[in-house]
RNA sequence: GCUCCGUUCGUCUAACGGUUAGGACUCAAGAUUUUCAUUCUUGCAAUAGGGGUUCGAUUCCCCUACGGAGUACCA
């Protein structure tokens, strides 16, 4: 809103690496990656990792991983830098080194050399005087503390020397801010109610605050798209671009995602709690062991799972609801996004899963079947697979249940119902059966359900009679497609085969 | 406590200040099917409460209630 027309947009997802992707992070980059995409940007991945006690193994990898398989693309990346790199933040320790001394020379920041002691001593000391909640460190109280505005210069070098120090930004009681988010509107923060944050910590790595800000300058950032837990964090860091004398990039601070029962934001917890995945692809926690599912395991399509997510507190204002990434980049807009929290709702997500399903070629089902078939058991010809593929469609949930759910028809029947068997059958049928195995031989398949009802009646059966009985013997259960799709997918040979084989009661 | 943000069916949401408050998920009923799934039809169900402003308020303003976020040398 601020930028000129001519610049070209750059998103940036910048998580830390201390977890897998969950679904709340997922859909931060999402919104990210579709508005950049919608205006011809770019979009890229930077590591936050400037908090190294916190560092997790593998995070990195797992993360690229997920947002390869919901397909968004990293322009640049770690991997694969463009001309602003390195794109992690241990690795730039030498550019905030520089950055800091300009905030330093103008006076915008300034060295504090308080003892964790002495923070946690003034905290004790404030609380009183504040309903319990200490006093923040800014200008109405770091006149008390040890820093470079109360210590002579003499004292502020012997001490640079000798004592561990942060360095903190100077707020002033006339810095108020004002900025424009996006998705908030018009907002305001009192310089008061601001704290001196600090912007290098005493082991020499800068907070979040200052490389973030310094990383989306430098890194020619436009547009940044974040959780809203940052919004409040955000005066703090115009007052830096100011205090630089950069340009504030726009921002936008998205609504969280929250549980789907009760209140509060959507914890791992809860996820597993409710039985659905918080991550996108499964992860196995190198310090407990602990496995977490993930959405590409459970059997989701990225397509469907992307759908849902981009859903999740943003729409385009009309009533389509199935749109693959294409087209969500085409229609995505910051000011439609929401200003208050989702809840999850996984059978929603269920929901789009089964459309996606439901409209993928029978091809790529046939493939993911493929995949996991066990061909030494399998009893199906290969040309038949694809009425298989073709018939279990609509009946499955997700993808990976398309090897599973015709099991009785793929391999030979292990669970046969035979208590309902025993219920229903008399050796009346024997003559029937007989008939219409005859019949599966010499009819060809779009003719034999007029033919069976034909032969029925004139053994003057009833269908809820033999039905049953029938499916029994071709798949074991009385559940599932039509018979005639199930010996469409056995084939005539082993249809013939099945019926044939009547268990002893 | 303080600061910031929010509040439409159970859930996700639509509605230039003028609609019988719309759609989707879930649930229920029905049609189709010998059964299951798909598909189709129908139904249930909402503007947090109170004050204004206005001919008229879901929409604008104020208050209350409720919810969320922040309040770290974590991001």
């Amino acid at each position: 809103m601020t930028l000129k027309e001519s610049q070209k947009v750059r998103t940036r997802f910048a998580p830390s690496p201390t977890g897998p992707l969950h679904i709340g992070g997922l859909r931060t980059a999402l919104y990210a990656y579709l508005y950049a995409k919608r205006h011809q940007g770019d979009f890229l991945l930077r590591i936050e990792d400037t908090d190294q006690n916190r560092l997790v193994e593998g995070s990195y990898e797992i993360i690229v991983e997920s947002l390869k398989w919901c397909g968004i693309n990293l322009d640049e990346s770690p991997e694969n830098p463009g001309k602003f790199g390195p794109y992690i933040q241990s690795q730039r320790k030498e550019i905030y080194q520089k950055e800091i001394q300009k905030l330093l020379e103008n006076g915008s920041a300034y060295y504090a050399f308080d003892s964790e002691e002495e923070i946690q001593a003034f905290r004790e000391r404030t609380k009183s005087e504040n309903n319990g909640f200490s006093l923040p460190y800014n200008f109405q109280t770091r006149n008390t503390m040890k820093n470079s505005l109360t210590m002579s210069d003499r004292e502020v070098a012997e001490a640079i020397k000798t004592l561990p120090y942060v360095i903190r930004l100077k707020i002033d009681a006339h810095n108020d801010v004002s900025f424009y988010d996006e998705i908030r509107g018009e907002m305001h923060f009192d310089a008061a109610q601001l704290d001196d944050r600090v912007l290098m910590k005493s082991d020499g790595m800068p907070t979040y605050h200052f490389a973030n800000v310094v990383d989306d300058h430098l890194m020619e950032i436009t547009h940044v798209i974040r959780g809203e837990e940052w919004l409040n964090s955000t005066a703090h860091h115009i007052l830096l671009y100011k205090a630089f004398g950069w340009e504030p990039p726009v921002f936008a601070h998205l609504p969280l995602i929250l549980k789907p029962e009760g209140q509060g934001k959507l914890s791992k917890r809860d996820a597993e709690a409710a039985g659905f995945p918080i991550y996108c692809v499964a992860w196995q926690n190198p310090s407990t062991l602990e496995i977490s599912d993930g959405y590409r395991e459970k059997g989701f399509l990225p397509e469907a799972f992307i759908n849902f997510m981009a859903l999740l507190g943003w729409n385009d204002g009309t009533e389509t609801e199935i749109m693959n990434l294409e087209t969500l980049i085409k229609r995505f807009s910051l000011d439609r996004v929401h200003k208050s929290g989702a809840k999850f709702n996984y059978e929603k997500a269920l929901w789009f899963n089964q459309q996606y399903i439901l409209n993928l070629p029978d091809e790529k089902l046939l493939e993911e079947l493929e995949g996991h078939l066990d061909k030494n058991r399998c009893i199906i010809t290969s040309e038949n697979l694809i009425h298989y593929v073709r018939t279990y469609k609509p009946r499955i949930q997700f993808i990976s249940e398309i090897s599973s759910i015709g099991d009785y028809l793929l391999y030979p029947i292990e669970k046969m119902d035979l208590e309902t068997f025993g219920k229903k059958w008399s050796p009346d049928f024997l003559s029937y059966i007989q008939e219409f195995t005859a019949l599966i031989q010499n009819t060809a398949f779009e003719l034999l359900e007029e033919a069976n009802k034909a032969l029925i009646n004139s053994h003057q059966l009833k269908m809820g009679q033999i039905m049953p009985i029938l499916r029994l013997l071709l798949s074991g259960t009385t559940q599932g497609p039509s018979i005639y799709e199930q010996i469409q997918i056995l084939g005539a040979k082993n249809a013939i085969q099945r019926l044939n084989e009547i268990p002893k009661i």
